[in-house]
DNA sequence: CGTGGCGTTTGATCCACGTCAACGTGAATT
DNA sequence: AATTCACGTTGACGTGGATCAAACGCCACG
C-alpha cells in the first residue's frame, strides 16, 4: 500500500502520476529503467483513475487506445456470450496490466471490472509504442509483459484441459499465494476478493463445486477456510494433489 | 503452395529467404511495410529451415533466441507435465508465428512439432526487436500478432471452461474452416494433419470422444468425415451447434 | 500379398461433476 | 436488534464424458 502522507510532499503535477515514486517500479513497466528513461515513462502515463468495487475500466466492444497498469486493487476479467454464459479470463493484481487483448483488433475484447476499490494508471498505447522505439529497455520489457501473458495463458488452459477439480483449485490457490508473495504480502493467508461463482467461472467448474473443494481441503488439513479467508496450512500437500497421477 | 520454378529464377542469396518474394506478405509479419522496409526485413530473416513430420522445431526449455514463421505446413505446440499427462496448446499453419511465448523468460516454454513436411523462416528477436525500432508499422503490427495470440488464448479458454464436448468440437472445425480459407483453400473441405488423440487433448477430451463427436456430426448431416478427410456440409449447423445453450 | 501396428470406431460401464434444492451465514441497512 | 439479501455450504440425484475393452481399417514393410 502507498504511504499517503508521502505523496501529499509532493507538488500536484508529480501527484498526478509517477512511475519514478511508485513503489510499483520492479513489478510493472519501469522495471530495469534507469533515472533518465523513467522520466521519460513519468510523462506518458497519463492518467491516474480510482475505481469503486464492481466498476468497470473497460468493456468488451469500447474502442481501445490505452493500456492500464493497476496501482492498487484487484481486478477481474470476463467475456460475457450472447447465450448467457460467461468466463473469467483472468484475475489482475497490482503491478499487472490490463488491457493487452485490445490491440490486436482496437476494440477490447473482455470487460475489466474491479473486485475492490482500485486505482490504476492509463497508459496511452500509441506513447507506449512511441517510448518503446526510444527505450530499448522499456520496449523488451513491454514484450516479455506480453508474452508473460501467453504464456499464463496456456497454464489456464492445462488447468481447464487435463486438471480434475480438486487439481485446479489447488494451482489456484498456489497461484495467488505466490503472487501475493511476490507483493510483500503473506504467503499463507489472505482475503480473497471473487466469489466462488467467479473462481468456478475461471476455473471451468460450478460454484457448488469449488465450495465442496474448498471443504475437503479444509477437512484435509490443508487450509483453513472462512468465508473469503484463506489460510494455507499445507503448501507441499497442495503442491502434490496439484500433479497427482490418477494411478 | 510457392511455386518452385520461379524460385530457381533467382540467385542464391535471395532464395535463402525473401520476404519481399514471400506469398505469405499478407499473412505473416511484413504485412502493411512498404518495399524499402521489407528490404529491410529480408535482411533479418536468416535462414529457412525445413523439418519433415515428427521433427521438433524447438523443444521445452531450450534457450530462445528466435521466433518463426510458418512459410509452409503445419504444426502443434504442447507442454508435457512429469506426471506423463500432456496438453496440446495450439495448434499453427501457414503464416502463423511461433515461439511468443519463449520471450518471457528467455526460455522455450513449449514443444513445436511438424505435422507435416514444413518449412520455416528464423527471425532472430533481437534484430526483430531492433528493426521495431525504426520501422513503426512493423513495431505495431508485430504487437498486434502477440496481442492476437492472447485473443485466441483467451477463445480457448472459454472452449475449455464452458463448452461441452460437441460444441468443442464444431468451434474447432469452424475454426479451422476458417483459418483455411484466408489461406486460399476450400473453406468446406480439408485433411486434418492431427491424430484424434491431438484434437482431443488440445479440446480438453478424450479420443474416444472427440471419435463419437465426429460420428454424431455424420449422422446429423452437418459433416462427412473418412479417417483425416473432412467435408463440411451444414456450417450454419455447427454454429448453432457451437453456441447452442442447454435449454 | 500377407502381416503387424497404429489410429480409429463403437459398445458397455463407471464416476466426477453438474443440477436442483434446502438451509446457513455474515455484512449492510434501518 | 431486526430485516434483508447476496453469498456460501451441504445433501441427493442425474448425466456427460472418462474408462475399459474389443474389433476394424489403413498403411508400411518384408
Amino acid at each position: 500500500m502507498p504511504p499517503r502522507s508521502t505523496i501529499a510532499k509532493f507538488p500536484l503535477e508529480l501527484v498526478k502520476t509517477a512511475c519514478s515514486n511508485c513503489n510499483l517500479r520492479e513489478l510493472c513497466l519501469p522495471l530495469g529503467l534507469n533515472d533518465h528513461e523513467l522520466a521519460k515513462l513519468d510523462e506518458l502515463v497519463s492518467a491516474r483513475k480510482r475505481l469503486k468495487r464492481g466498476e468497470h475500466l473497460y468493456r468488451s466492444g469500447q474502442p481501445f487506445d490505452a493500456i492500464y497498469a493497476i496501482r492498487s486493487g484487484f481486478f477481474k476479467t470476463d467475456v460475457l456470450v450472447e447465450d448467457g454464459r460467461d468466463q473469467v479470463t483472468g484475475f489482475q493484481m497490482t503491478g499487472e496490466l490490463l488491457g493487452l487483448d485490445g490491440i490486436s483488433s482496437e476494440v477490447h475484447t473482455c470487460n475489466a471490472v474491479a473486485l475492490e476499490d482500485s486505482e490504476i494508471c492509463t497508459i496511452p498505447f500509441t506513447h507506449l509504442e512511441g517510448l518503446s522505439r526510444e527505450i530499448h529497455t522499456l520496449q523488451h520489457h513491454f514484450h516479455k509483459v506480453m508474452s508473460r501473458e501467453i504464456v499464463r495463458d496456456h497454464g489456464v488452459m492445462m488447468l481447464l484441459g487435463m486438471m480434475r477439480a480438486e487439481e485446479r483449485l489447488a494451482a489456484f490457490l498456489l497461484n495467488l499465494s505466490q503472487r501475493f508473495t511476490a507483493r510483500g504480502y503473506s504467503p499463507a493467508e489472505f482475503n480473497l476478493r471473487m466469489t466462488r461463482e467467479e473462481i468456478g467461472s475461471y476455473l471451468g467448474l460450478k460454484l457448488e463445486t469449488v465450495s465442496r473443494a474448498f471443504s475437503r481441503f479444509h477437512e484435509d488439513g490443508l487450509i483453513t477456510v472462512q468465508q473469503k479467508h484463506v489460510r494455507i496450512l499445507d503448501t507441499q500437500g497442495l503442491k502434490k494433489l496439484m500433479t497427482h497421477e490418477r494411478e
